[in-house]
DNA sequence: AGCACGCCGACT
DNA sequence: GTCGGCGTGCTC
């Protein structure tokens, strides 16, 4: 008897085993089915064919219908998914949902119609209104009067509820169309003759790149203004010759635009975004467009990594040592390196994309994991920058703007230049203190003490986001003797403005550009020229290309040298070398400033002197000594509880559990409570697993799961697994 | 997850 | 007596 396996949306690790229908000899992989559940009929995706049955024949219901003929998610994908339950510890119905688009979940129809569009009827076209309409209504005919034909999903990016367009069809003036047509843009691809010349380096690492067509992940190490994006598009453009597609992945959503144009540019070829702040409908249409084959080009964030494809030829993985890859929200993956295993199943190539990869991959690279190749000259006339220590511990008043740095930027003010600051902290000030008492208010909810936001006028809480007014007294002893201690991005910013009135000055962080659009338009300002100071957090770093900035200042550095997690000085070498790599790239040379109380850190020294590569060498062998990561493998639990003695004896009674199994070299670290151990009125604490082998760890933990299962759903404690985890 | 089952305490 | 609290276990 044929049994085959189906995911359903729920937390148990094995998937259910169900019957064919009676007329029906064969069901592909990676389709909708509705089967019978308990009491009820739920929606389930097929995965596999048993081999043996373990669970009683007399149990195992029959499917009730199969919903797609053709699979929604392809077979390649569909293994990616099954390695990723088994590699992070997620049951496989709980991955396969998380990634299925809404509409496949919400809609039991059979054919999801593909690109629904909407036409202007002639009466349409003619309509004059008697009587008043809505809004609404008005806003949308307005629309489709001007281009006659609209995709459904760009009315719901207008905001124009489905019920206007409803009563439009009802009263005839608009018709919907599927269009269904498949597009063949491999017979009209061209390439555009506008290209740069390309140096010795390049023509070298393309032709490299170009001789495989099977799986091989390229590590490409390229510093700033080498010229990486070049190799990315000579190596989709052998792709897209013989009509195969390409995934191209960035870190975060504001990279879309930069380098979408750039491909835009040079392929005449349909380019789709994907990310999770899409519209439903238009995630949807992208997924249904990805399948047929009718985009080329796939530009997105970490989701974008499990749309199924058509015919897959390439991934990309730009700014390959982003931590932002890394998904931390109700379960833990890696997109770079699920990324490789797709390009494995696949069996295609993936190119690994950065100026500072990471400590992980460069690894990889020397066992031959990886292959790594190099672009070490830069493209343009721009020259290293240089930089200088300086020590704010000597600073006649202690304060975060030096009188050297000051002067510098008068400097290059004074050339008609921008400069760029960083601070990673935003806010006024970190701290209010009462100079009477001593106290400073913390959050009612978390740890932490509050941050002052002058401009907004509030006390915030940069954890759980909380706010509260800015008190005039102290709510200890109820003097008025307060003061702020330490600066953020906000007073950062109106010390430059009392400094420099006549400049426009540009802060963006959290507060400042809440959403992505805000980001870029603040972005584009900075382009155009319009703002001459840039103050921000990492969040400005990350990709930006600023060719007239040729001053960048790392405000205050002190914090990473001295934080307890041992990845965050692997964090500040990426964030000093990505921006000297930036600054100055038009005719005048760049010039970057580091301010620290502490000049003579080992740390910095290396850096410095010997540059970012010579500093992965020597954490990799501090890490060898101290057999961390890489050099061993990680997995963590990680509890929140209300209580706090909750959180902790779940974790201690896994702890004891697993000390009884005495596995060999396995160490087991903590109940460890997190840096900031209350957060939004949860405790959290953590349980760290650690041992020489990564797949030795991963079967143990399997295993410790399936024993385990009964004591882990506590409905108090909130958990979850952490494979690999890179911080708290 | 979500639902049934079952074992206790406090009520019309 | 029984209503309902939630701890435990199972779902193909």
């Amino acid at each position: 008897m044929k049994i085959i396996q189906v995911a359903l949306p729920i937390p148990v690790y094995n998937p259910f085993n169900y019957k064919l229908p009676n007329n029906c000899s064969i069901i592909k992989q990676g389709c909708r089915v509705l089967v019978p559940f308990r009491k009820k009929i739920i929606l389930g995706i097929t995965i596999t064919y048993h081999i043996k049955s373990k669970v009683n024949l007399k149990k195992i219901k029959r499917i009730k219908k199969i919903l797609d003929k053709n699979p929604l998610f392809s077979k390649n994908l569909l293994s990616v998914l099954i390695w990723m339950s088994k590699y992070y510890h997620k049951p496989i119905g709980e991955i396969l949902f998380y990634f299925l688009p809404l509409q496949f979940k919400k809609n039991i129809l059979e054919n999801i119609q593909i690109e629904k569009k909407w036409k202007i009827t002639r009466k349409g076209i003619f309509f004059k209104p008697k009587k008043k309409i809505s809004l609404n209504i008005y806003k949308a005919l307005k629309l489709i009067k001007k281009i006659r034909v609209i995709h459904d999903y760009e009315f719901q990016e207008q905001n124009i509820h489905s019920k206007t367009i409803l009563s439009l069809k009802k009263s005839n003036l608009i018709y919907e169309i599927y269009d269904n047509k498949i597009k063949n843009w491999m017979s009209k691809l061209r390439i555009s003759k506008n290209r740069p010349k390309l140096n010795s380096e390049q023509i070298n690492i393309i032709k490299k790149i170009n001789s495989k067509n099977k799986f091989f992940p390229w590590l490409l190490a390229g510093i700033t203004g080498s010229g990486k994006t070049e190799i990315y598009l000579n190596a989709t453009e052998k792709i897209l010759k013989i009509g195969r597609q390409v995934l191209i992945l960035v870190p975060e959503i504001n990279l879309i635009p930069q380098i979408k144009k750039m491909f835009v540019q040079r392929f005449n070829v349909p380019i789709d975004i994907f990310h999770s702040y899409l519209k439903e409908k238009k995630k949807l249409n992208v997924w249904i467009q990805t399948k047929i084959g009718n985009n080329a080009i796939i530009i997105g964030t970490r989701s974008a990594l499990f749309t199924s494809f058509k015919d897959l030829g390439l991934i990309i993985v730009d700014e390959e040592h982003d931590s932002s890859y890394k998904q931390k929200e109700r379960w833990c993956y890696h997109a770079r390196d699920v990324a490789v295993v797709r390009a494995k199943k696949e069996n295609i190539p993936i190119i690994m994309g950065s100026a500072t990869p990471s400590i992980e991959s460069i690894l990889n690279a020397k066992v031959g994991k990886y292959f790594r190749v190099n672009l070490t000259k830069k493209t343009g006339k721009s020259k290293i920058a240089k930089s200088k220590i300086i020590d704010l511990s000597n600073q006649i008043v202690r304060n975060e703007m030096s009188i050297y740095l000051i002067s510098r930027i008068e400097f290059h003010l004074k050339k008609n230049n921008q400069v760029m600051l960083f601070l990673n902290r935003r806010g006024y000030a970190p701290l209010i203190i009462c100079y009477d008492c001593k106290s400073s208010k913390k959050c009612f909810r978390c740890s932490s003490f509050y941050t002052l936001h002058l401009e907004e006028k509030y006390l915030k809480c940069h954890y759980c986001e909380s706010v509260i007014l800015i008190p005039k007294q102290c709510s200890n002893c109820g003097s008025t003797n307060l003061n702020t201690i330490g600066f953020g991005t906000e007073k950062i910013e109106e010390i430059m403005r009392s400094i420099f009135p006549k400049i426009p000055i540009t802060r963006i962080d959290k507060d400042t550009a809440k959403n992505f659009e805000k980001i870029e338009e603040k972005i584009n300002k900075i382009h155009e020229g319009e703002s001459r100071i840039l103050i921000g957090t990492q969040m400005i770093a990350k990709g930006h290309h600023f060719p007239n900035v040729t001053l960048v200042a790392l405000l205050n550095i002190d914090g990473a040298l001295f934080s307890n997690d041992y990845r965050a000085t692997e964090k500040l070498a990426q964030l000093y070398t990505q921006v000297s790599g930036r600054a100055g790239r038009g005719k005048d040379s760049g010039e970057v400033i580091l301010q620290t109380c502490f000049p003579n850190h080992p740390f910095l020294r290396t850096l410095l002197r010997d540059g970012y590569y010579k500093f992965i060498e020597k954490s990799l062998k501090d890490r060898k000594e101290a057999s961390l990561p890489p050099y061993s493998g990680q997995i963590s639990i990680y509890s929140k509880c209300h209580s706090n003695k909750l959180a902790i004896d779940f974790l201690k009674k896994i702890k004891t559990f697993v000390e009884r199994k005495k596995k060999e070299n396995l160490l087991v670290l903590g109940p460890i409570p997190f840096t900031l151990l209350k957060k939004s009125g949860l405790f959290r604490w953590k349980l760290v697993f650690q041992h020489p082998s990564k797949t030795s760890l991963c079967n143990f933990f399997s295993k410790l799961l399936l024993n385990y299962r009964k004591y882990l759903n506590d409905k108090k404690i909130r958990w979850i697994i952490d494979v690999d985890p890179i911080e708290d």
